[in-house]
DNA sequence: GTATGGATTGTC
DNA sequence: ACAATCCATACT
C-alpha cells in the first residue's frame, strides 16, 4: 500500500474528507497493529463553522493541534468518556480537520474484540461485529486512540494512511451528526459516508438530509 | 474557584 | 428517552 505524503493533507478540508474514504488507516504498536478502511467522514473548518471548536480561529491549547501542520491527529475527550479521532488538514496556520467517524477493521479485528467488549472475537454475536468500529468513539475504543496520542504525526512508518486497491463505490453526503448547536452550520453538507458500507454509524439521515 | 455542557454511547 | 462522566472553557 502506498503511504500518502503530508501534501494529501494539506489541501481543502472537505475535498480531504471525501477522499479519505476507502483509505487504509495503519496503526502499528509493539504488540499488536491494525488496519482499518475509512468508511465515513466529517470535515470541520474552524475559520468559519460554528460546530468546529476552533470556530473563528478560537486558539486554546486544545484547539492548538488543529493550527497546526497538517497530516497530525487531533483527539479530544467527549462527554467525559470517549475520544474522537481527527486529522488535521489545511496550511499551518489554518484551523480544519476531518473527523473519522466510521471505519471498517481489516487487520487486528480479534484485539479490537478485546478493546471494546473484553471478549473474544468468537464470542461476540455477529450483529456485535458491526458495532465494533461504527462510530467515532467506538473506533477509538477499538484501535486504543487515546489523547496521548492527540498531535501525533499520521505521516510515520507506524501511524499512516494508504491508498488501498481501486473499488468503486458511491459517496452519500449529509449534515453532520450531534451539532444541534452550531445555528446555520447545522445544515452545512459536511459529512461523507460510502454507500451501503455496513460499519457506517447508525444514524441514519432524517428526511431533507440528503443533499 | 465555580459553573456549564459537549463533533457519544449504551441502556431503559 | 436519558444517564454516564470529566475535562475544557468561560465565567467570578
Amino acid at each position: 500500500m502506498v503511504e500518502l505524503k503530508r501534501s494529501f493533507y494539506e489541501g481543502d478540508t472537505l475535498k480531504i474528507a471525501k477522499e479519505l474514504l476507502g483509505k487504509y488507516l495503519v496503526l502499528k504498536n509493539p504488540t499488536e497493529s491494525y488496519i482499518v478502511k475509512i468508511v465515513e467522514t466529517e470535515g470541520y473548518i474552524g475559520a468559519i463553522d460554528k460546530a468546529a471548536h476552533s470556530y473563528l480561529n478560537k486558539r486554546t491549547p486544545r484547539t492548538e493541534v488543529m493550527f497546526g501542520p497538517p497530516g497530525h491527529a487531533y483527539v479530544y475527550l467527549i462527554y467525559g468518556m470517549y475520544c474522537c479521532l481527527n486529522i488535521v488538514t489545511q496550511k499551518n496556520g489554518e484551523a480544519a480537520a476531518v473527523l473519522i467517524r466510521g471505519v471498517e477493521p481489516i487487520e487486528g479485528i480479534e484485539m479490537m474484540s478485546i478493546n471494546r467488549f473484553s471478549k473474544k472475537l468468537e464470542d461476540i454475536s455477529k450483529k456485535d461485529i458491526y458495532r465494533l468500529t461504527n462510530g467515532p468513539g467506538k473506533l477509538c475504543m477499538a484501535l486504543g486512540i487515546t489523547r496521548e496520542d492527540n498531535g501525533r504525526d499520521i505521516c510515520s512508518n507506524n501511524f499512516y494512511i494508504a491508498e488501498g486497491k481501486y473499488e468503486e463505490f458511491e459517496i452519500v453526503t449529509t449534515k453532520r451528526i450531534n451539532i444541534d448547536y452550531a445555528e446555520e452550520a447545522v445544515d452545512f453538507p459536511w459529512r461523507f459516508y460510502i454507500k451501503g458500507n455496513a460499519f457506517v454509524s447508525k444514524k441514519t439521515p432524517k428526511r431533507g438530509e440528503l443533499i
